[in-house]
DNA sequence: GACCTGCTGCGGGCTG
């Protein structure tokens, strides 16, 4: 049915890939973008084919001859891009349409032959349409007055996050300046009903946006296996049961960080060495060199004959291809459900094949918290996500962004254009401003006579190669031995000559530090230590900590745990046994220490930041640990209770809280890259909005009721 | 107790 709607030589282009039939959100997809003008999302799991799905009917449907770019692929990756390229190119092959690449590492004659014709089909990051508002607006006009489709791949990566609103911004401004009128295809994994109006919210049209989903759910297999963690490093007993579950697969194995990431290639491949298995060991993170990584991806993408480990971060969580993996380790929980999700969606890729995941734990919250994003998983609950309502960091980012695009503009109109864009629809206009007058005033910005264009500080923030991306990015080191680059590492005391370091699966000796130019020279060792990198930590959703509680308090048994695992959860059930929960939503179990009381809150991580601060503003100290959820509150029992039912909100004064914390502590607004140009009292109001949850912690101050242990 | 993402313009040197 689908089929016969599509034009001759994308039926021909079928044919010849000898497609017996078309995937279920790709049938879905065609007769929806061909015969309406609605934007819509695309939801289907890992290698459902939804590129194809946007792309099948765009093709048919766009008249590649008019003049100007007729669809815009956007991509939060450029490796990404890079892959889509030879996808997207291969459907055009035959039919004459351009495909053009336009990203920071993209060939640059190839975009100035793109301006000089500009035609077909362009694959774009965020950062570079920013990058093109900035420096060269004019060729906005020129590339996209007749753009008739956006594709925004990965689209929910960009939900809930200031990326995400970087990117409304933009495909506003996309619209204001050239008039074009385009649909919008989105396309997405798994996001959970939950989120369906967030995602919406993305093309700024939520009337015209329809969600379309392929809930077809691959079948997984789970086993969890417990080695608790002594020392700082792994123990020897985990590597040897991990090194005989990898090596006679193709396997992926995510072990949380950088660090341990090259821990674990470095070490399996020393155990395969004695034994003579395969060599197969890589490291995979942001931190090993782009050229290195991309080998790795290729290694794993073409051969079929031999075996591999990659261990490896996120990095390897999004879309980029690397073809089937037959198994996915876990160490240690992740830090939130839809992490689970998309990692165990990388192993039996193909039609058919389940999914297999083994998850070692090495503590015992550890092991509660993954057993309890596996129950989550199984229920197909995933993280809530909500984009930020008074984005006035993004807002500030924007203001700076458009001034300098149109080099003069009237102080109304700027208002005006910023009050329009769906993105910041609730700040208010006093509000927007406020900030341009504080802008005026640091020469951010600047008047003359009636039109607003940058000021002497606004220009040398904008001229800045760091001023098109919205997150912050630590400096590091580069390493390279002899000539060849191997990645990088933040600075730490661990950089000096004669210290060996692990990088790329490989060990390492630092023979010469230049530290003018951040450079380590390095040639090859027997024995190392994994570099140190640093982190803020992670938040955790409430409902993985709800579910943490539930299974504590419940008697079932879980087929998929070994029999290590089996105690240590008979251990955690047997600390908790003497608390008598009725209610999971409102019960708080707490132990009575000797000058301070241990509560469980059971919370997400937000709300536990803020239930201390809170505490610390009424003048208790306490000690917030977040592997088991608890805060160790400086309190007595009268005074715990006290608070606990009385109505704080209105005793304490938040905002000068915050505000004495920030004067005290600058890196409170880490979080934020653009907030430090904020007047004080924005900066407090997005500290509220991303930084703390106040809401989730009075709603859990007022409703909880305290229960000590039965005696 | 974390992970990840992106980038201009210009000038100089080299290659085809």
């Amino acid at each position: 049915m689908a089929y016969k709607l599509l034009s001759e030589p994308i039926r021909k282009y079928i044919r010849e890939k000898r497609w017996d039939k078309l995937r279920p959100i790709q049938a879905a997809a065609i007769p929806k973008i061909l015969e309406t003008n609605n934007h819509y999302i695309l939801a289907s799991h890992t290698a459902s084919g939804k590129t194809e799905a946007a792309f099948l009917p765009i093709i048919s449907k766009v008249n590649f001859n008019e003049v100007g770019v007729q669809v815009l692929y956007i991509s939060p990756l450029i490796a990404l891009i890079n892959d889509q390229f030879k996808r997207i190119e291969d459907l055009c092959k035959n039919l004459e349409i351009d495909v053009t690449k336009w990203h920071g590492e993209a060939n640059r004659s190839l975009k100035k032959k793109l301006i000089k014709d500009p035609q077909g089909i362009v694959l774009i990051t965020p950062e570079s349409i920013e990058a093109m508002f900035v420096n060269a607006p004019y060729n906005v006009v020129t590339l996209f007055k007749n753009l008739k489709f956006i594709v925004i791949d990965e689209i929910h990566s960009f939900l809930g996050v200031d990326r995400g609103l970087q990117l409304m911004s933009l495909l506003f401004r996309l619209k204001e300046r050239t008039n074009a009128q385009f649909a919008i295809i989105g396309l997405s994994a798994t996001i959970g009903n939950e989120n369906f109006l967030e995602i919406k919210k993305i093309t700024g049209d939520v009337e015209r946006t329809k969600v379309l989903v392929d809930k077809t759910k691959k079948i997984t297999k789970a086993y969890f296996k417990y080695f608790e963690n002594k020392g700082k490093e792994y123990g020897l007993d985990l590597l040897k049961d991990l090194y005989l579950e990898t090596n006679h697969s193709k396997t992926l194995v995510f072990p949380n960080s950088r660090a341990k990431t090259e821990e674990i290639a470095v070490k399996l491949r020393r155990i395969s060495d004695k034994v003579g298995g395969h060599k197969n060991y890589f490291s995979h993170h942001s931190s090993v060199d782009k050229e290195i990584r991309e080998s790795v991806e290729n290694f794993a993408k073409t051969n079929e004959r031999f075996n591999f480990c990659i261990s490896c971060t996120s990095t390897l969580e999004l879309g980029i291809d690397i073809g089937t993996v037959d198994k996915v380790v876990q160490i240690d929980s992740t830090f939130s459900v839809s992490s689970l999700v998309q990692r165990i969606g990388r192993s039996g890729r193909k039609e058919g094949e389940s999914s297999n995941v083994i998850i070692y734990t090495t503590t015992k919250w550890s092991f509660l918290q993954s057993l309890a994003c596996w129950g989550l998983y199984e229920k197909d609950f995933l993280e809530p996500l909500r984009i930020s309502e008074k984005a006035y960091d993004i807002l500030l980012h924007q203001l700076l962004s458009i001034a300098k695009q149109n080099s003069g503009i009237k102080q109304a109109e700027l208002i005006n254009f910023i009050i329009l864009n769906p993105v910041f629809k609730l700040i208010r206009q006093n509000e927007v401003e406020e900030i341009i007058e504080e802008c005026l005033k640091l020469e951010y910005l600047e008047k003359i006579r009636d039109e607003i264009i940058l000021g002497l500080e606004g220009e040398y923030i904008v001229n800045s190669k760091d001023f098109y991306s919205v997150f912050k990015t630590e400096e590091n080191f580069k390493v390279s031995s002899q000539g060849r680059k191997i990645g990088e590492m933040p600075f730490s005391p661990q950089i000096e000559v004669g210290e060996n370091i692990l990088l790329a699966a490989r060990i390492w000796k630092i023979k010469d530090v230049d530290f003018n130019s951040n450079k380590i020279e390095v040639i090859p060792a027997n024995d190392g230590k994994p570099p140190t990198y640093s982190g803020t930590g992670g938040n955790i959703h409430p409902e993985i900590r709800k579910e943490m509680f539930r299974i504590l308090k419940s008697n079932f048994s879980y087929p998929e745990l070994n029999e290590n695992c089996k105690s240590i959860l008979e251990e955690l059930r047997f600390e908790f046994k003497h608390f008598t929960i009725n209610d999971f939503s409102r019960d708080v179990p707490i132990v009575l220490k000797e000058n301070s009381i241990l509560v469980y809150t059971f919370s997400g991580s937000k709300i536990n930041k803020s239930i201390k601060f809170i505490f610390a503003i009424l003048g208790y100290e306490s000690l917030l640990d977040e592997n088991n959820s608890s805060l160790d509150i400086n309190s007595n029992l009268d005074d715990l209770k006290g608070i606990f039912t009385s109505n704080i909100k209105s005793k304490i004064d938040l905002d000068l809280a915050i505000k004495e914390a920030l004067l005290e502590n600058k890196t409170f607004l880490n979080f934020s890259k653009w907030g430090v140009y904020l007047p004080v009292f924005y900066q407090i109001e997005i500290i509220k909005d991303r930084y703390f949850d106040f809401d989730g912690a009075y709603s859990f101050l007022e409703k909880s009721r305290l229960v000590l242990q039965d005696i």
